[in-house]
DNA sequence: TATTGTTATACTCTATAACTATA
DNA sequence: TATAGTTATAGAGTATAACAATA
């Protein structure tokens, strides 16, 4: 039973792609006095940002699985790359982590070899990261994955319409500088 | 320091709007052979994907705070209202939930009074849950707050703006279908 | 044998609090 | 006092395994 519900729709997703959130749906009863017709998730653009999103997010997860990499781990990976000797609580405030967090995912990458650390003898308390050659490759090899998983993932999408989406999307996020 | 590293760029975030995964910027040194240039995060349309899913989800979490719901538990409870007489695992099979995970979300609903079990006199292993005239009307101010929340979000965009970038999101997600 | 609702449990991610050593 | 790195811990959210009742 349950053929009714389709389509499905959806604001959250597990990790399986399988979505949650469901959704009003075509054949909305006449709204009466008192009681307004709900809108439809479908009908907001929020909802379709998730789904997107988590395309999106599922595609780079399984892109950068067979490095071992997760989301996060690279990020903080790639600040390393990207700024060598830059310390862990600047890499935190720049990638809005806890500093407790990144305690283990430092631990882990370190012990993977892909970065160093070195005390800073203008101050004792902090330790400056430098990346390993191997640091440098594998992050060189993530990011070429998730540009690959980008081609695919918008493989719908022609030429222009990749840059206007690029541009809508920048407003979207970028609309709360003013708040 | 690391006033270096702006803008910084996003693919994961947490709680609170801060972000992370940083990535690199202008001023790229010339690609030696054997050590091709990184592509820029922020070129990529999946990193503004990203920060826009970020500033919807952040603002829907807020949008439904006061009342005291969250995206999945609305999620259940907006099922019941729009399938009235669903099952919990009908549900979650809907909506991508375990089923072993909807029984408290089901509970604390419950306990809300926004539904209520009967038995299915078909298959007695069945609940069939119905919403109760407050569980639709919080739904009800639930949807409208996530209406709201939607303009706010879009402010910057034209009407016919948000139809483009609803348009080419749904072509991002659709996209698996041919998986 | 398969399904429903349920309990127990584990794992990931993220949050707070508190410690130590330095500044 | 403020900050860096660290530890311990707690809370979401989501995963699996197993059970009793029913089909």
């Amino acid at each position: 039973m349950l053929y009714s519900i389709n389509p499905v729709h959806v604001l959250v997703a597990d990790d399986t792609g399988e979505l949650a959130m469901a959704a009003p749906h075509k054949t909305a009863p006449k709204p009466e006095p008192g009681e307004e017709r709900l809108e439809f998730l479908a009908d907001l653009v929020g909802y379709h940002l998730r789904r997107a999103s988590i395309r999106d997010m599922q595609g780079m997860s399984a892109a950068l699985e067979s490095l071992s990499l997760r989301a996060v781990p690279l990020s903080v990976l790639l600040m390393i790359v990207e700024n060598p000797g830059i310390s862990a609580a600047d890499i935190c405030r720049a990638i809005g982590l806890k500093r407790a967090n990144i305690v283990s995912i430092l631990a882990e990458l370190e012990q993977r070899g892909l970065f160093l650390r070195e005390a800073d003898p203008n101050d004792n308390r902090v330790q400056k990261l430098f990346p390993t050659r191997t640091g440098k490759e594998l992050t060189a090899e993530a990011l070429e994955r998730l540009k690959d998983h980008e081609d695919h993932l918008l493989c719908a999408l022609s030429g222009s319409e990749r840059a206007e989406l690029r541009r809508l999307l920048m407003k979207v996020w970028q609309g709360d500088e003013g708040d």
